[in-house]
DNA sequence: TTGACAACCTACCTATAGGTAGGTAAAAAT
DNA sequence: ATTTTTACCTACCTATAGGTAGGTTGTCAA
């Protein structure tokens, strides 16, 4: 068809939005077939097994973080206004059709999940737990942050919360999210 | 067989089990049967439809919290201590074999589900905010309990994150969940 | 003692999921 | 120019999910 276009690129992308949008039980290669206009086939052409395909998605998102990090970290800014991009990232899943997180949708399905799937989630979720805390407890020692308790127990709180709450989101209201992000604020800012 | 078993109890039991273990998407009619030795069709007699099993599921553990909630209401306990009660509802999901909560499985498939379950799900989770939220403000109002903001903020908040980091115990470890409620407790309490 | 009902059963059925084998057409490499 | 490779395709396949129709058996009430 068209000269340039990444099939492959396209496959995970819907993959991942029906990854947030209904689990990982929830999708099937038709989705995506369909949603391209290719064939279930084709799909397998790019990702032989599901497990190739959950473990690209997850791979993917653990670079995009890494990369979005790094991006962070080198950006002269209040820790305040970092702590709100951080959660900007979460809000955009709620702005996207009421999505849930990554991290949330595999744990949720962690026990169906093939193996190479919960090592890489495993690996995302500490990768995100600990960039959190080592940026809380930056912004503690330069007194931006003033919290109770250690930096790891107050950055799992957070990403807990933040997941939590863009789950609840669902049967609730959108405005929730932000309420909770207040609320976080609240504990946490100086 | 046995003269007095209540098989259709026993079949909300399982299936319960299943859905806190690996969502809704996760299980099916074979793993409810196999487990009770008994045929497929037998489930099918109690619940016609998956629909039927998880709408009986969820009214179930509404009346349940609803029983609870009661319960610790006429206690004669300090609110700090019904706090942990209440946290303590969540504990007992991880520490049987690191189940996830009602509502975050639900909410989590939330898209895939009928009809007749977003709405029976809509009812359990505004009943649990809307309970936590009387709760913390006759504590604040008492003078137990100092957090900053309305009580329907920090009510969601504490679910929030109570239902997040059950989930992420998953794929950390079960002290997590201890952690986040220490970190709760730090900022509700007076 | 009979008939109604409850709680199972056997024996199907259709749709979908995930996946494979092998073919084709176009583009890129040799 | 011809071979290889890439990216698709058609045409299957097996297993499972969810569900239905209708039969059997045991208990209980009339």
């Amino acid at each position: 068809m068209d000269p340039k276009i990444d099939t492959k690129k396209q496959i995970l992308d819907i993959a991942e939005d029906l990854l947030l949008d209904r689990g990982y039980n929830g999708f099937s290669y038709k989705d995506i077939s369909s949603t391209l206009n290719i064939k279930n086939a084709s799909v397998h052409y790019h990702f032989p097994k599901k497990t190739d395909l959950g473990v690209a998605i997850i791979q993917r998102a653990t670079k995009r973080f890494e990369k979005w990090a790094s991006f962070i970290d080198n950006q002269d800014m209040r820790y305040s206004k970092k702590l709100d991009e951080f959660c900007l990232v979460f809000k955009k899943f709620v702005e996207r059709k009421q999505q849930i997180c990554l991290g949330g949708a595999l744990e949720t399905d962690f026990k169906t999940l093939p193996e190479e799937m919960q090592k890489e989630t495993r690996h995302f979720i500490s990768n995100t737990l600990q960039w959190l805390e080592n940026f809380l407890a930056e912004g503690k020692a330069k007194g931006e942050f003033a919290f109770p308790g250690s930096a790891k127990d107050q950055a799992l709180l957070i990403i807990a919360s933040l997941q939590g709450v863009i789950q609840i989101v669902r049967v609730t209201a959108p405005s929730s999210f932000d309420a909770t992000v207040k609320q976080i604020k609240r504990y946490v800012c100086a």
